[in-house]
DNA sequence: TTTGGTTAAATTGGATACATAAATTTAGGA
DNA sequence: TCCTAAATTTATGTATCCAATTTAACCAAA
């Protein structure tokens, strides 16, 4: 029903560049391991706030301590678990509050890179390309209903989008920064888009959103650098809208177990 | 000469918290080895661009190989590191490109923390304690003769702000961003200060950013939020203006081997 | 001299064995 | 019955061992 993103967002650790769908083809186990954890995790086959303890993935997953540590490790590192004073890693949970800090902070580094595209001058080649994907929303989103299959199509193509901004910054750290930001599983630019596949506004909330995907190229092609910022910003706040009622509405949508509702008094591992 | 950044901010991954100025204290040999080995690699003790092999390592920390990859994996997601195809890490090279977006985009997240921190109030503690440290800064920038001393107080007190900049913000996952993105010794917000020690206007740039400094604090008080931001983001260009100089007069500044100077052509870290 | 192939050394990735620290359980006493 | 303390179990942290792949060195042939 509700679309995961497509992997490719997360194999930046992948040393080989798979096809992007199929993460067992991986080639080391560490990694396999981290791709697995994560949608074990995601999927909420893993109890939120729970330790993961190395023994029971062995277990699981019929590999050593040693790929499991280092997956463990990188997925810290990620954000998705958070080290325990006493050793070792537990699921980490979020608050609304933090999800919606996350979704802004993505909008804030996609608004950057779409500033520097704007003022630095983006490569044509990409501004092409980037044109393509938006025709290609359009065929999607000109059916007056869409079906399944659609929403996950405009899914992948949105993700398309918003690394095709990574890459019309030209900045390799801008690029490496907005994976990173949208590993959170929510905070993704695809995260929240066919919580309300089966409402009546869906299509119009792509509708607008598509608008705006014209407007910030536009922006960028024009060399408007405020235009290009502010309008992407705004694109994020779509995500922020959908977040309350994904929340409430769709706890099946991958993540949303991490995130708990009331009450924001664990968020202990940012002390100061 | 030129003081480098307190460790603490660097110590995320630590469990016990230090007092911050003797990593030896640290719990685990992983831990240990992470501290050894960023300060090796910014000190330049371990060429630039050179793989990191891990008997190497052994040899020179006298641990086994288990902490050591521990500890390289985290310096890869920290981004000081980089997978090498054929397995392994290398000492990743930053161009000044990569630099400069890099203080951009650190600058970029702090106006988001002011802006938020104005528009959604701060704790009246934590704005208290950034006044204190204003005043703090004031005293040392009172002397119209700066010494050296004074220059390593003055960067002490300006990492400390931009901590409270984060918790101002009263996000932690702004928090947590914000230590991230500093963690490239030449983002952080001290990274180039004490460049021109010796040279005539370096205090008069520490007195314009300190300017700075009260202007945010002023507006995040004010709930100015558009004014916050801006006035941060302008704030971390004092960086950027030393950026050049900074990598041509003091290759001897922490990290600056890692910088080369000429040719882009070698960030094949982010592709696609 | 250079190029190609074969072989040997070295290095990483993974598995396991060991030690230390934490947590839980059980037994004993108030 | 409840609290405390000790002992056992469990889990992490570290060291070493093994296998497979990569890198390098070296020799031979064009």
């Amino acid at each position: 029903m509700y679309t995961i993103l497509p992997m490719a967002q997360h194999s930046k650790t992948l040393t080989t560049a798979t096809s992007g769908y199929h993460p067992e083809e991986a080639g080391s186990q560490a990694v396999k391991v981290q791709l697995r954890l994560r949608e074990m995790i995601l999927a909420g086959e893993l109890t939120a706030g729970s330790r993961i303890t190395e023994l029971a993935m062995v277990e699981k997953l019929k590999v050593s301590r040693t790929p499991i540590r280092a997956a463990l490790i990188r997925l810290e590192q990620e954000g998705l678990l958070q080290q325990m004073p006493s050793g070792g890693f537990a699921i980490r949970q979020f608050s609304e509050a933090d999800v919606a800090d996350a979704i802004e902070l993505r909008g804030t580094i996609e608004g950057l890179a779409a500033r520097l595209a704007a003022e630095r001058g983006a490569s044509a080649e990409v501004l092409t390309q980037a044109h393509q994907c938006l025709d290609e929303i359009d065929l999607v989103l000109g059916q007056s209903v869409l079906k399944e299959e659609a929403f996950s199509t405009y899914v992948r193509l949105n993700a398309q989008f918003h690394v095709l901004l990574g890459r019309l910054s030209g900045s390799a750290v801008l690029q490496r920064e907005l994976e990173r930001v949208g590993g959170l599983p929510f905070a993704s630019p695809s995260g929240f888009v066919g919580v309300q596949a089966n409402t009546a506004k869906a299509r119009d909330m792509l509708i607008v959103g598509q608008d705006q995907h014209r407007q910030v190229l536009e922006a960028i092609a024009n060399r408007e650098g405020a235009r290009a910022e502010s309008v992407t910003r705004e694109h994020s706040r779509l995500a922020q809208r959908n977040l309350r009622d994904a929340v409430r509405q769709t706890p099946q949508l991958p993540g949303v177990h991490l995130i708990f509702l009331k009450g924001d008094s664990s968020c202990k591992n940012v002390t100061s």
